[in-house]
DNA sequence: CGACTGACGCCGA
DNA sequence: CTCGGCGCCAGTC
């Protein structure tokens, strides 16, 4: 089958585009930002990329929890109380360090799927 | 170059 | 719910 190769620098982007599409007040997964990106399995990848954007204002990482619903930082931990408090100002419930996905949890429609995700 | 290391995920016991 | 094990991959050492 054909193995379309992409750059770091377009996975990069993907993976960016992705969480930024990621509506106020909802919140997805790790795993679930990167297939949305078009790279299945690669959940890892997306921490590394949360990583860097934690200095970029502009990229709403504090919405990419793990599959579980649970913060990926240890509870207690600054990081952990720092995205809380974001999630919190959005109307996103938290409690002992966890969202309940059910409620909170992003299912994007085709629509949203097709317009916000450019690749 | 091999071993280790993550903002992860899934399955089975 | 916890633990172990394995998959995944870009960096680091």
């Amino acid at each position: 089958m054909t193995n379309i190769q992409m750059s770091s620098h377009e996975k990069h982007q993907r993976i960016w585009q992705t969480v930024v599409a990621i509506p106020p007040g909802k919140v997805a997964s790790y795993g679930q930002v990167a297939d949305l990106a078009g790279l299945p399995g690669r959940a890892r990848l997306v921490g590394k990329c949360m990583a860097y954007a934690s200095d970029e204002i502009q990229v709403p990482w504090y919405r990419v929890l793990k599959s579980n619903g649970q913060l990926a930082f240890a509870p207690d931990s600054n990081a952990a109380k720092k995205q809380t408090a974001l999630l919190i100002k959005e109307g996103v419930t938290v409690n002992n360090n966890r969202v309940k996905l059910h409620e909170f949890g992003w299912q994007p429609s085709l629509d949203e799927i097709l317009f916000k995700l450019q690749f």
